[in-house]
Parts: structure tokens; sequence; C-alpha cells
DNA sequence: ATGTCACCTGGTAGGTGA
């Protein structure tokens, strides 16, 4: 089973690519964030002719994010369930027997602003629910843009982050604790090249230079940790025109032990 | 390098968010 998550920004833009995406890996799930784009006009009839079903949960402009999979996703769930949020940022579901919650983590902005302590409110209560999710569902894949580098070999220039958005020790702390609940990074379960990153800003040739942060994630439960069998990165969308400034990652299960 | 991209409003540019 493959799983996938990406950060589009802007899947009305980015819909030829998505689908290019998919014929070219065939992930079971693909979880999209920053669709930016209403449920009205969601490309449904565009995905289903490729061969997946989606489930949307969008908003103008900003966020929004979608849970696509070739056998149709139930249970789904539509952000933090007890969060008042006007953000649309979580969308999970059941798929093959393994729970799948895609999140938008946001992105916080500079620490110490309300649009910081939004993110660690956000988090606090993604954590609470994912104990309660975790009890329902052993099987259970939490993945997206966490907006968070985990540890300093996840910033292509560690000092000069220090402190900065996205590498704070709280934000950081907060990644710990969604470890401590028994989930486990996938990329960090196998030997990886050194200065793997999920983004580079678009400004700055960053992404030429290969000057990044990893900060979309996949975590998977101890009932899954075992029949992980690889997680990657795949760099080859952002050499694309009119790239994204995320590359998706993806995790490769075996086939769940029932 | 305050260096880009996407989207909005409101208009042929400027603001916001990332």
């Amino acid at each position: 089973m493959k799983l996938a998550t990406w950060n589009v920004n802007s899947l009305s833009v980015r819909l030829p690519q998505v689908l290019d995406w998919l014929q070219a890996h065939r992930p079971d799930v693909l979880v999209l964030q920053e669709t930016k784009q209403t449920d009205d006009t969601f490309p449904h009839a565009e995905l289903l002719a490729a061969g997946w079903q989606a489930q949307s949960f969008g908003q103008r402009t900003y966020n929004g994010v979608a849970l696509l999979s070739r056998v149709a996703a139930v249970d789904v769930v539509r952000n933090i369930p007890g969060l008042l949020d006007a953000q649309a940022r979580v969308i999970a579901g059941t798929v093959q027997g393994v729970r799948v919650v895609g999140a938008y983590v946001p992105n916080g902005q500079e620490p110490g602003s309300e649009k910081f302590a939004y993110k660690m409110a956000w988090l606090e209560a993604l954590e609470a629910w994912l104990r309660e999710e975790l009890a329902r569902h052993p099987k259970l894949v939490l993945m997206g843009d966490y907006n968070i580098a985990p540890e300093d070999r996840d910033v292509h220039d560690p000092d000069a982050w220090r402190g900065k958005i996205h590498c704070t020790d709280e934000e950081r702390g907060h990644f710990r604790e969604l470890l401590d609940l028994g989930l486990a990074d996938a990329f960090r379960l196998f030997e990886q090249p050194p200065k793997s990153w999920s983004w580079w800003d678009y400004r700055n040739l960053a992404f030429r230079r290969n000057q990044g942060l990893r900060i979309d994630h996949i975590l998977v439960s101890a009932a899954l940790r075992s029949s992980v069998t690889s997680c990657t990165i795949d760099k080859a969308p952002r050499k694309n025109e009119r790239p994204s400034d995320h590359a998706p990652v993806m995790v490769e299960l075996s086939a769940p032990v029932h």
C-alpha cells in the first residue's frame, strides 16, 4: 500500500501535475494541502476519470485539504473534532483498514505572533484528538505539511534558522509530543541522503541551490511501523515548470497484518 | 537581497500569506 502527501499550493494551478504524478506512482492514498479552492469547484470528475475518489475540505483563497484514494474512504472527518476552527486544515478517513489523517499545520508566521499562538493551540488540539483516534484506530498514518523541521539535520542552514519559524524549540517540542503518542517518523526509519528537504522557498534560487527544509512528514503508528518498507521524497515535481514549493513524500507499507 | 508565487481587490498596481 502506497500513501503520499503533497502540499500543492493551489490545486487549480497544479491539477495537471497531480494527475501526472498519480499516473506515474499510482498511490493508494494521496492527501493534499493548500488546495485553495472551495468544494463546489473541486475536480472530482478529472480525478475519478484517472481512478481516484476524493474527499475534499476546501475554502476560498487559503488552506484547504483533500484525501484522494483508489478505494473510497469511509468514516470521513473534517477538521479536529471539538476545535472551533474557521480554517480547513484536516481531513481524515479510513482506507483499506488504515486510518489516514491528512493535516495542514498552521504556518505560524513568526514566534511570538498571534499566528504562532494559534499554531501552538492547534497542535495541542491535534495531539489530544490523535490520542483518542489512535485508541480507536491502532493502524494510523498522520501525514501532511507540519510546518516544522524536527531536527537540525532537516534544515539546510541550522545556524541561520535557529529560533526562526519552523525551527523553534516549541514547535519541535510539539513534533516530539506526536512521536510520544507512539508515532514514528517514517522517513527516519531508513537511511536517507543527507540534505533531504521537502520544501524550498520560491525565492533566492533555493531549489537550484538545494536550500530547503524537511517540513512535510509521514508519521506511522506502532501497529504499522514494522510494515513500512520505504519512505521517500520525490523531488521530480519540484523541477516542473510552475512547480509547487513543496515536494511529495511517499511511504510504502507491506500488506497490513489483520 | 524585501530576490517568488498565488490569490484577492479593484483595476492595469498593491496587499496578504506562505
